[in-house]
RNA sequence: GGUGGGGUUCCCGAGCGGUCAAAGGGAUCAGACUGUAAAUCUGACGGCUCUGCCUUCGAAGGUUCGAAUCCUUCCCCCACCA
């Protein structure tokens, strides 16, 4: 059991309260592990896996995952206005997000102990009055002790009302699914706190807390997501994931390492050990861009990617598989320049003409000297952009 | 409702009648280097049928040989006061 404690607590920013929850692993019984997902995004990204991760320990210990999916609060959508990426979503939106997001999700959960919820199912029973009541248990003061409402109501920024009641809503999910434990970033603190102090008002026993911290993007600075472009999408290709892994800067290497590396402590400080005695920060990080890639989409896939990698970026090889077009000539002839914008290499061929004054491109492994160049009717070329961009295009 | 201050190229942010496709930073892309798509350095960074042409500075009009810069109206933000 103490094992069991290590590996819950194991890269949480926090537990609460510590020896509650081990009184309920004292149990012996199955427990009820929350975690609430926001509908809006069903491509999942490695930041989300974080907490997926844990929620996947929980049930190596044998409890009981409750994926719960926020469709009510999702088809309210965003009330302030303010965040355009929430519009509010139709029901058939949301059934098909929720689709797409179990496939993904059990790639690291166990189904077999996930159970998957909507909070529609109890808060559109709930009514007008049953709203009210749940407003009715809590104050104003209390409401603005939640940081991101102090700042707001300190700062002059409009807090709609509407926006007091979803730390309620997730804190009533807790009372209906009867949570032991509920998860959430450590940007959910307050509302998981909520969850402990409804469910004591319901009279069950309050759920435990437990905090990820939030991974941080491929930029290092802001907390990935998908909407600042800095995230590793678990459906992207394996050698898209391996390479923006490789991207990871070395410092940020160990933090993703921490956070999504199934390897033991122990091991990861080995790890660092070498780096510090002077090996490579690289042959770690090719290490655990494997597992990752690994865990995604299988070993195999994992060795293709390394191998892709090491043929492409050491021995700057050309790939096996590239996107093919076939465009037609103009006059005889296509300009390069226009050719790469075609093929979708370049945004438009006023880049194309800088990148090849940049001698960024190539064509059948020929740095392109001059932006004139054309490739004639009837031929098949391999165009190149960078070390990573590739088309093959014949010209007819 | 009142009073001030704003809206500039992907983002932040200078410019305040011509030398402005518009400083600087970030992001991005490319090059060099490298045991990394790390770090560092260099360059590019509106579009096109590219030694030229076309479209941008909240929107629409206007003044002027000439406007991102001045005027008018409109739309939208922000701050302080109520």
């Amino acid at each position: 059991m103490r094992d069991a404690l290590q590996e819950i607590k194991r890269g949480a920013d926090e537990l609460l309260v510590e020896a509650e929850l081990v009184d309920k692993l004292a149990s012996g019984r199955p427990l009820r592990i929350k975690a609430g997902f926001d509908p809006t995004a069903p491509d999942l990204h490695l930041g989300h896996t974080v907490l997926l991760n844990k929620l996947r320990a929980f049930q190596q210990l044998g409890h009981q995952v409750i994926f719960l999916i926020g469709d009510f609060t999702g088809m309210i959508g965003d009330p302030t206005g303010k965040n355009a990426t929430r519009p509010p979503l139709t029901r058939e939106a949301v059934a098909e997000n929720a689709k797409t997001y179990q496939e993904q999700v059990f790639k690291i959960l166990d189904p077999g102990l996930t159970e998957v919820r909507f909070n529609s199912e109890w808060m559109e029973g709930l009514g007008s009055v049953g709203m009210i009541r749940l407003a009715a248990s809590h104050t104003v003061a209390r409401m603005l002790e939640r940081d991101d409402f102090h700042k707001r109501y300190h700062g002059q920024q409009p807090i709609a009302i509407h926006e007091f009641l979803y730390p309620l809503i997730q804190g009533y999910d807790s009372v209906a699914l009867k949570a032991d434990v509920e998860l959430g970033g450590t940007d959910q603190k307050f509302n998981l706190l909520m969850g402990r102090e409804l469910q004591k008002q319901h009279g069950q026993a309050a759920q435990c807390v437990l905090t990820m911290p939030l991974l941080e993007g491929l930029d290092g600075v802001n907390k990935m997501s998908k909407s600042l472009g800095n995230y590793i999408g678990i459906n992207e290709p394996p050698q898209e994931i391996f390479g923006k892994l490789m991207s990871v800067s070395d410092e940020l290497m160990w933090r993703y390492i921490q956070l999504l590396s199934f390897e033991s402590l122990k091991t990861i400080e080995g790890w660092k050990q070498q780096v510090a005695e002077g090996r490579n920060p690289r042959d770690i990080k090719v290490g655990f861009a494997q597992e990752i890639v690994a865990r995604f989409h299988g070993e195999e896939a994992a060795r293709l990617a390394l191998a892709d990698f090491e043929a492409r970026f050491q021995k700057g090889a050309v790939p096996d598989e590239m996107p093919e077009f076939c465009f037609p000539s103009n006059e005889g002839a296509l300009p390069v320049p226009q050719l790469l914008k075609r093929a979708g290499l370049v945004a438009s061929t006023s880049d194309a003409i800088r990148q090849i004054a940049g001698g960024g491109v190539k064509l059948d492994g020929e740095r392109v000297q001059d932006k004139g160049v054309s490739v004639p009717a009837g031929a098949t070329v391999v165009v190149q952009v960078g070390k990573r961009k590739f088309a093959r295009v014949t010209i007819v």
